[in-house]
DNA sequence: CAGACAAACGAACGTTCGTGCTATTCTGCC
DNA sequence: GGCAGAATAGCACGAACGTTCGTTTGTCTG
């Protein structure tokens, strides 16, 4: 999960306008879904023209390539970022876990989860796409993993549990979440998985006293 | 959650074709989604014209809530029924969760469970599609709940927890397994929500020489 | 056998979509 | 300030979609 790279030049006009376009673009593919994404009315609701805009991609594929890495991007911003400034071991992850629900919560893309929604459409039809939002997904459930990994390499978590097993289940509450919110507009939905997010990692918690110091990979 | 009438006539042509219809039709809307179920193309699965395909339900959004409704009786005679012939209590509801992990494993529809899939792609689309789902999501949860309560009032459940706190919690775990399966093609997501749902109620369960028996509501 | 009715068909309509071609406007640089 | 090239617009095409219509086929009934 890299940002990035790090030369930093001012935008062109064009390069303005193309991240304009993948702004309205994220928001737009997280309601109707990225095949429901259409180059029209996403032209309209910037005031271009149709042509205007797929010039910038040159077809709808890329243009959903595209607003996938602007989605993803968001994601890493809202999400990820803040919890790496975070301090390795379980406040790391018990940060992860908050942001993600917190970003559930103040719906950082219109339609909730961007990623929860774009898997559910395109799990079943192989291409590019699918390739693509499969590896962001496995970026993010690795980051995960290695979170939950250094938490028990810091001595701060049980470390007989399998990360990718509480990584998985970490991520299926978070999903969770999201599915009940944005089905049923329910807000009980986000209390559920705070409860249960704690509940599990205060079981999985090693109090100072009884903590044995590992050795770091 | 209630099966159909109980009046059984032999079914005339019509109601033959239409019920093939719809079985083709719901797997179809597994894989392409309610939306891009398309008639032509359904149409065409079956030899027949889509005229005559489309005079069975008037209306797209027809074809969608009768989609839903084949949906949900496959649903319930896979999921729901079997479950309930086992005995009220821990059984049941490990039944349930059973079930519905087999449900997904099983690929009962041809792209994952259709009700994942049906939610995230209408979740931000009002209409009667998205109220039909959401109503056919709240009596699963509502049968999940009530199995949890049950199993609580026959001494064997943990009384502490809140029913539709662990029914929250179990169904998350089915939608974390059936989206990382459908995602990733990785038959682990099983192991890790069976792992998952057998530690949390086993965690919950009252061993019989403790258990204290409670009268029924 | 004649009539009635459900079921399915084939062709067409209007709309929307993605895409390509050509012209025009804007922008950054010497 | 003017010019090259990037950026955007205008217009049109073909395909696919949901939908409508008039007609044909098949099957019971009187």
């Amino acid at each position: 999960m890299k940002t990035r790279a790090t030369t930093e030049k001012p935008p062109s006009a064009g390069q303005r306008t193309r991240s304009a376009i993948l702004e309205h673009a994220v928001d737009l593919a997280s309601v109707e879904g990225l095949e429901g994404l259409a180059i029209g009315p996403l032209a309209s609701a910037l005031q271009m023209s149709k042509s205007g805009l797929f010039a910038h991609f040159g077809s709808k594929e890329e243009l959903q390539l595209a607003t996938i890495e602007a989605a993803r991007e968001r994601f890493i911003n809202e999400v990820f970022l803040p919890s790496l400034e975070r301090k390795r071991g379980l406040t790391r992850l018990t940060a992860l876990s908050d942001a993600w629900i917190s970003y559930a919560e103040r719906k950082v893309f219109r339609g909730g989860c961007f990623f929860v929604a774009a898997s559910a459409e395109f799990d079943s039809k192989p291409g590019p796409v699918r390739n693509r939002i499969a590896a962001v997904m496995g970026e993010w459930l690795g980051a995960l993993e290695r979170a939950v990994t250094l938490a028990q390499e810091s001595g701060e978590l049980d470390p007989a549990v399998e990360p990718s097993q509480l990584a998985f289940e970490l991520n299926a509450l978070f999903m969770g979440a999201n599915w009940a919110f944005q089905l049923h507009r329910d807000k009980s939905a986000f209390v559920h998985a705070r409860v249960a997010i704690e509940a599990r990692l205060g079981g999985l918690e090693l109090r100072p006293k009884l903590r044995v110091m590992r050795k770091r990979g």
